[in-house]
RNA sequence: CUGCCCGUAGCAUAGCCGGAUAAUGCACAAGACUCCGACUCUUGAGACCGUAGGUUCGAAUCCUAUCGGGCAGGCCA
């Protein structure tokens, strides 16, 4: 639709050239006022004539008349003047030269307007703290972010994905201890991440009535910090079985980072940016702390060292973002972490802008709503936690019943019950806005009705299934469309490049969801109503076969823009 | 106390850089198809867009106030 809006913009330009030489409209003016009606069969887009109406002195209506009149266009079938706005239409012709054949044309390509060729976004996605639970509130930062992560590809970015580890601090004194004092190398080997979260919980328990471990703790991260040997073995080995297990999680969806340089990587990276700060003299002692104040803009201070001199978080996310800039020079460094770290992401994208860094306005912090289960809030304490791949594992589960149920002699069963199961979480979650509190409620999670994920999967596999049947057919007659499902389908196929924009401008992977959303009805509308292979017509039939293949193509496309995988069959 | 975010049909939401009858799904009530994939499609009912003011030719959308919910606010991340 963009270059269908473009076309008529530029005709639309030189048809008020001709009403009054008053109007002193460029290109990219009337295209910002283009909108599309309420209803597809008032037009295709519209043309709202009221703010003309000061200019010329005339009524809305009276200019869209006049204008419809004089309008000529080689791709508008027919232009209405209706309540003071130009409805205008498209023409089939326009469809299929330059929808079908286009996305015919470009294949997987289509959709990108190639706008990050050539620029570098990093994404600081997902995160999880090593050797803690790995739980649906992380959901929100790794599908989101590997979602920004895959439009910002998809337009043509150079990516780096982040996976910024909570891999350092007084923890892993805890730890060793723990590990120490109960576990034992065969547990942590058999038991992985949920030993260690285990050993976590014990320490916990018993320092409540022995503060005593809380010292020694301290004293083994101290021991870590200066690099004593055993414990920096201990730790790598935390760290390796954490990550191994967030691993499998991350390979059902999909996603793979290029680096997981986590907290640890950046202990020796910040004392150069204290110094700076100190240098600078933006820091100043505060009861003991160092802070950067940011009063004058109506900011509490940014705590950049403990009153024992010791660093925080504000200061590791400086460090972490001087030394991105200087590996990867991005363009644009994205944030995904929930809702609540907002004021701290203002804060210190604050200092780095006083620090005189002037890459500062490429930090974007995406923040997400909170997650509560059932309607209560998330907590370990009290077991109110669901780990990601216990949620997997139950929506693939369920998937694989409905499959021995309806198509036992299904190959890869598996493979495609894991696409299907985790699909339908992940698109449960990123159907709505971000920025919105989420409550997971499991039953509509796993729903397969209306507009979920498993609807959308068995869409794309019923194209699938329609250009085997069709396959060895030669498709290459003229394309004709002799329906209003056809064209409608196009239409639909032709906005796709605009959910990507538009996704990509909000930092809102929903827009993918809903477009997805669009096609699927959208297609099975025309399904219900046209027969495809079995269409009498040949080249009727030949258009919608070809048609179903564009289909396959933009859904592909979306799919994988939102991490959910795709089967071909189910 | 201060700041940020959210508040739309029974439920979950879309629409929010102002524009034509407020859209979708679930649930509910009818119906079509049962043929290319078991799915799906059609129709109906259901909303004075939290409340009150204001700006505008025009407000769910912008501004102010207010209520309700969530989150954050110097030594956690």
């Amino acid at each position: 639709m963009n270059n269908f809006k473009l076309t008529v913009a530029k005709d639309m330009l030189s048809c008020l050239a001709e009403i009054s030489s008053d109007i002193n409209l460029t290109v990219d003016d009337i295209l910002a006022m283009f909108e599309y009606p309420p209803d597809s069969s008032l037009g295709d887009i519209a043309f709202p004539c009221f703010k003309l109406s000061r200019i010329l002195r005339k009524a809305p209506p009276m200019i869209a008349k006049e204008i419809s009149e004089k309008f000529k266009s080689s791709v508008v079938s027919k232009v209405e003047a209706v309540n003071g706005y130009l409805n205008i239409f498209v023409t089939n012709e326009y469809l299929i030269n330059n929808v079908l054949y286009e996305i015919e044309n470009k294949k997987e390509k289509y959709g990108s307007d190639g706008s990050g060729i050539g620029k570098v976004a990093v994404f600081d996605y997902s995160s999880p703290n090593v050797a803690k639970p790995f739980h649906i509130g992380h959901l929100g930062t790794t599908v989101i972010g590997h979602s920004l992560k895959m439009l910002h590809e998809f337009q043509g970015y150079d990516c780096v994905g982040i996976n910024y580890l909570g891999d350092w601090g007084t923890q892993f004194g805890k730890l060793i201890v723990a590990y120490d004092t109960w576990g034992s190398q065969e547990k942590v080997e058999n038991g992985g991440v949920d030993e260690l979260v285990a050993l976590y919980v014990k320490f916990h328990q018993e320092a409540e009535k022995d503060e005593e471990l809380n010292q020694l703790a301290r004293n083994e991260f101290t021991k870590l910090e200066s690099h004593d040997e055993r414990n920096i073995k201990l730790w790598k080995w935390f760290v390796d079985i954490s990550l191994k297990e967030y691993q499998k999680t991350y390979k059902q969806l999909g996603i793979e980072f290029d680096s997981y340089k986590g907290e640890s990587f950046y202990t020796d990276k910040m004392p150069a940016q204290i110094e700076k700060l100190r240098n600078s003299g933006l820091m100043k002692i505060d009861d003991g702390a160092s802070i950067v104040d940011l009063s004058e803009y109506n900011m509490p201070p940014c705590l950049i060292l403990k009153r024992d001199g010791s660093t925080l978080y504000p200061t590791r996310d400086i460090a972490a973002a001087v030394y991105r800039k200087e590996a990867y020079n991005f363009d644009k460094c994205i944030y995904v972490t929930s809702a609540g770290q907002s004021l701290h992401f203002a804060q210190w994208f604050k200092v780095v802008e006083l620090m005189g860094y002037d890459w500062y306005d490429k930090l974007v912090h995406v923040p997400y709503g909170t997650v509560s289960i059932n309607g209560e809030k998330l907590a370990t304490r009290t077991g109110n936690v669901i780990l990601l791949k216990d949620l997997f594992a139950t929506a693939i589960e369920k998937v694989s019943e409905i499959i021995e149920e309806k198509n036992p002699n299904l190959p890869n069963k598996e493979e495609v019950s894991e696409a299907v199961g985790v699909g339908s979480v992940v698109f449960y979650y990123l159907y709505n806005n971000r920025i919105k509190d989420i409550n997971f409620i499991m039953e509509d999670a796993l729903s397969f009705d209306g507009n979920t994920g498993p609807y959308a999967q068995y869409t794309y596999a019923r194209c699938c299934g329609i250009l085997e049947k069709a396959s060895g057919l030669n498709v290459n007659t003229d394309p004709v469309i002799t329906s209003s499902e056809e064209a409608d389908l196009l239409k639909v196929l032709s906005k796709f490049n605009e959910a990507v924009k538009d996704a990509i401008k909000e930092y809102e992977p929903s827009v993918i969801t809903r477009y997805i959303i669009d096609v699927c009805s959208s297609f099975n509308k025309f399904y219900h109503n046209c027969q495809i292979v079995n269409a009498e017509d040949e080249s009727v039939r030949n258009t919608r076969i070809r048609l179903t293949n564009a289909v396959k193509t933009v859904l592909g496309s979306a799919f994988g823009l939102i991490c959910m995988k795709k089967t071909e069959k189910i």
